[in-house]
RNA sequence: GGGCGAAUAGCUCAGCGGUUCAGAGCGCCUGCCUUACACGCAGGAUGUCGGGGGUUCGAAUCCCUCUUCGCCCA
């Protein structure tokens, strides 16, 4: 009964006949019963149940177990029971219950009994002997090495998940009734008088108290007791092996998270027992590939991907991009097994760009490049190198930094994510297209062109290999120049160089783009046939303007496909014309003639004066606030200062180009 | 029952100790077969960052709470 439960208080202490075994039970007070399950008093079986077992032990009631190895009623039963099948001695159970009237009623009730997973037969809970290894004085110092920051686990979290579970260690049963596995080594006498336990390395037929017969546990270890020796078992432990010496301890463990407390703990408590060191200092628990629906794939589910087939559709590296992008720390994927098509899109995509871009270079290079650096005579000259190069230079060697970053704090998929910007949106975007009349010798340059082109690509490639093995080690081997021998796995990781950093080729280069973009916007805007040639003028030019109109004009030009780019010391002109601005506050203006439509001019511009206006509310309140000003870093109140300035100027462009339109509203 | 976590564009998700963070891919819309790529190029639309409360000059971002969902263990 539950100590509480009123209704039965008086019975606490007493004596229960219990019926047809006829044997008298005691009543206790537990915590445990749930008073509103059905009559909220419960009988107990010791032998037959997990929780009534630990109910049993807070009391000291016996555990009698009444049922033999085959699931019959054992000689703890009533006579006329001994012998039974399980079920036909519960029906007759029941049968004399009602017989004696003692049976109120019979409900259904959905009950959490193990199945076997293969034959699906009731597995009856039930006393046995098993042993357990006492792990208390195993978690202490493996919880320390987490405490000390010797053992890392990202994601973070897992940690705390370790930490709690160390806390709350508890004895590990370590016998399995299976029918495989390594035999505890554990030897009992069967002489009676003699009875001895005896734990053994070797295999004994005798007992060596007494001499009698002995015969093994027929239990087997657990998996994981043999599993969590792995990182020294498997280099010749117990032997001290060369292997052991020089691969003992490891550094990274790479698994799954479900296996944390099952295979990580115990390697770590095991290896820090038996070679008094962690087996690794980090532990990387990656995420789950998962359905639309998050289960886990499975053949049993029939939702699983089978990797083989996306290899055989859009290619290992497709995969392996698509799985590893995806792939945030802590995070898991899911990818949908029934469309497999826009699952994999990403990498698909990005592996025939990267193999497209390699082409493409590659077709345009007749032998060996120029060397970027070093003391070669040919080496390029800093003074060689234009804005674009100096720019895409800059970039690479951003994104060396950003992805080696990366990689080292696990951060694959960032890593992987970078690559795939710098190789797309720079260098195959905005660079190559760049360099086009340079490589097809209508500007001069082209040796230096070729020498940026190759060598950022090739840096790039290195970057991506980890995650595209492939296509990488493919295009990598066809760069002139290479041994026929070499190898993109064994060449040297990209170092960050900060003779490559520019801030003015990276603020230069991206008022270039900042134009192009802004005049293709007004291009789609307006409908400008692709093949229709414009002018624009660029009025008041700030220092960057200034700078990339006097050397990326022709480029420029190409791209936002220009007859002509002026600048003026005005901020518009006269004509009928499409405008914009750009951040630094330099005035865009497109002349269109018949093209331009007043009214949706005056829209176009209208909208963008009221988004700015808003903005410009926002930031005057956020400024006006003295408590922001006083308290927020100076360097934050500066740089929202000259956000407000900017923004002022942009509006002023726009107000007054309105206002020469003629627009009302 | 115990523990951990997630809710951000139509979909799948980034945003890793607060002030250019409102983003990416896919999908969608418009125009392009521009001799590397149509698995492409250019342009574009879409979100009161689950609800409520709190801390703060300021929160998708920190705290509390509610709702929903998920994972691991028992």
């Amino acid at each position: 009964m539950h100590p509480e439960d009123d209704r039965y208080r008086g019975l606490i202490g007493r004596m229960i006949r219990l019926p047809v075994v006829d044997r008298l039970v005691p009543i206790v007070a537990d915590n445990a019963v749930d008073q509103a399950f059905g009559t909220g008093a419960v009988k107990l079986t010791p032998a037959h149940d997990p929780l009534d077992f630990e109910i049993a032990r807070r009391h000291d009631l016996p555990a009698i177990d009444v049922m033999t190895p085959d699931a019959r009623m054992s000689d703890q039963a009533p006579e006329r029971f001994q012998g039974l099948d399980r079920f036909e001695a519960r029906r007759r159970v029941v049968a004399e219950f009602e017989a004696a009237g003692l049976l109120d009623r019979v409900e259904p009730h959905r009950h959490a009994v193990g199945h076997c997973y293969r034959c699906d037969t009731v597995v009856e809970p039930r006393l046995s002997d098993q042993w357990f290894v006492k792990m208390a004085p195993l978690a202490k110092p493996s919880l320390e090495a987490y405490r000390d920051g010797t053992l890392t686990f990202v994601p973070e979290r897992r940690g705390t998940e370790y930490g709690i579970w160390m806390e709350n260690i508890r004895d590990w049963c370590i016998s399995r009734q299976i029918w495989w596995g390594h035999r505890i080594p554990v030897w009992y006498c069967r002489n009676p008088a003699c009875g001895q336990t005896t734990v053994s390395r070797t295999d004994l037929t005798r007992c060596p108290g007494c001499g009698g017969p002995a015969e093994q546990d027929e239990d087997v270890l657990d998996t994981w007791f043999s599993s969590q020796l792995v990182p020294f078992s498997s280099l010749g432990w117990p032997d001290r092996t060369p292997d052991l010496g020089r691969f003992y301890p490891g550094h990274a463990l790479v698994t799954a998270p479900e296996i944390l407390f099952f295979w990580v703990a115990r390697m770590i408590m095991s290896g820090l027992e038996f070679m008094g060191a962690v087996p690794f200092t980090t532990i990387y628990l990656h995420g789950t590939v998962r359905d639309t629906q998050h289960r886990k794939m499975s053949k049993s589910l029939g939702n699983g991907i089978d990797p083989l087939d996306v290899v055989e559709r859009y290619g290992a590296d497709a995969l392996r991009y698509t799985v590893i992008g995806g792939l945030a720390v802590g995070t898991d994927v899911i990818l949908d097994p029934n469309d497999l098509e826009s699952s994999f899109a990403t990498g698909r995509n990005f592996a025939n760009k990267v193999w497209n871009v390699g082409r493409f270079i590659l077709s345009n290079v007749d032998g060996p490049v120029r060397p970027l650096a070093g003391s070669a005579p040919d080496v390029v000259h800093r003074n060689e190198l234009s804005v674009a190069d100096r720019w895409i230079i800059a970039r690479c060697e951003a994104t060396v930094r950003e992805a080696t970053d990366a990689y080292e704090r696990l951060r694959l998929n960032e890593a992987a994510n970078a690559v795939y910007r710098f190789i797309w949106n720079d260098l195959a975007d905005w660079y190559l297209e760049a360099i086009k009349p340079r490589l097809y010798g209508e500007q001069a340059g082209g040796d230096v062109a070729r020498a940026v082109a190759v060598q950022t690509f090739d840096v790039a490639l290195r970057l991506l290999h980890p995650v595209m093995p492939f296509i990488t080690e493919t295009l990598w081997k066809r760069i002139p120049g290479r041994d026929a021998t070499a190898t993109i796995m064994l060449a040297p990781w990209p170092r960050p160089d900060v003779r490559a950093e520019d801030p003015r080729a990276l603020e230069e280069f991206g008022a270039a783009q900042d134009i192009v973009g802004a005049i293709r916007s007004i291009r789609a805007e307006y409908n400008v046939q692709p093949g229709q040639s414009i002018r624009a003028n660029l009025g008041r030019p700030g220092a960057a303007v200034q700078a990339a109109v006097r050397q990326l004009k022709p480029t420029m030009q190409r791209l936002a496909k220009l007859s002509e780019l002026s600048v003026s010391e005005t901020s518009s002109d006269d004509g009928a014309a499409a405008t914009a601005v750009l951040p630094d506050g330099t005035s865009l203006t497109v002349p269109l003639g018949d093209l331009v439509d007043v009214a949706k001019e005056c829209a176009r511009l209208g909208a963008e004066v009221a988004r700015l206006r808003q903005a410009i509310t926002n930031q005057e309140t956020k400024l006006g606030n003295e408590q922001f000003v006083s308290r927020a870093p100076a360097e934050v109140v500066q740089r929202e200062r000259e956000k407000l300035a900017g923004w002022r100027d942009q509006i002023e462009v726009l107000a007054a180009k309105r206002a020469q339109l003629g627009c009302v509203d």
